[in-house]
DNA sequence: TTAGTATATCGTCAATTAGCAATATAGCTG
DNA sequence: CAGCTATATTGCTAATTGACGATATACTAA
């Protein structure tokens, strides 16, 4: 099954974000309640509701009830997508090795950034 | 070679638009003209050379010089970066079948977005 | 029912984004 | 040089985003 163009935004678009990329990883290891999940980071509970909320909108999570707790957990398999769509690419990962090290060299020729 | 947190923030910044997805794609084809990608989209020059510029900061796309021409290159290198960052989460792709399913119909019974 | 905990929603704000038209720049060609 | 083509830059706008504090809602427990 593919998804539609406008799922693939999404879904990428979730990605894009670090802090929703952590809240993957920590998903990896199990469910977990909002709080749980708002516990490793400088941020308030409603900004991670709303991470969860565009993660949920990405199919990328899904939402339990137990008692006042709403579960998080993950749902990779829009993962599984966005990897077929890159995987359309997989051909030109060698032959462009050249120019990532020219570009990586240029990045640290500018200096890290802040 | 593992790309910072933050560049791949720029990279699943990059494709989360439609457009700079179809110019990965036509690139794939082969390197293109600015006016070559700017072709098939109802978008001004100007706007496809902001998404140019967007490709080329995660590292995308390669410009070059011919003539007044600036040819573009896909530098397909981030993509496997992304590719193995998504990759980690394969274990939990089948397992999470159902899940899939289930959000799909959901999907499906609220209608075709517009 | 009242208090307490977990989570969601609201209203606001500053920053970012995607788009445009207008204009500037770069390089060719006569 | 003058004009032409290709592309970049600028200035603008409307929409979106990520963050916050305040508040509302949902459920439990006493």
């Amino acid at each position: 099954m593919q998804l539609a163009t406008q799922q693939m935004d999404l879904v990428f678009g979730a990605l894009a974000d670090p802090t929703r990329r952590a809240i993957l990883a920590r998903l990896a290891e199990g469910e977990a309640t909002v709080n749980e999940l708002v516990a490793p980071f400088a941020l308030s509970q409603p900004t991670i509701s709303k991470h969860l909320k565009v993660l949920e909108g990405a199919g990328l999570v899904s939402r339990g009830r137990n008692a006042q707790f709403r579960p998080v957990r993950l749902n990779a398999r829009p993962l599984a997508e966005a990897a077929r769509w890159i995987g359309d690419y997989r051909r030109f990962w060698d032959e462009s090795l050249d120019q990532l090290e020219a570009y990586v060299k240029d990045l640290r020729s500018k200096g890290e950034p802040s």
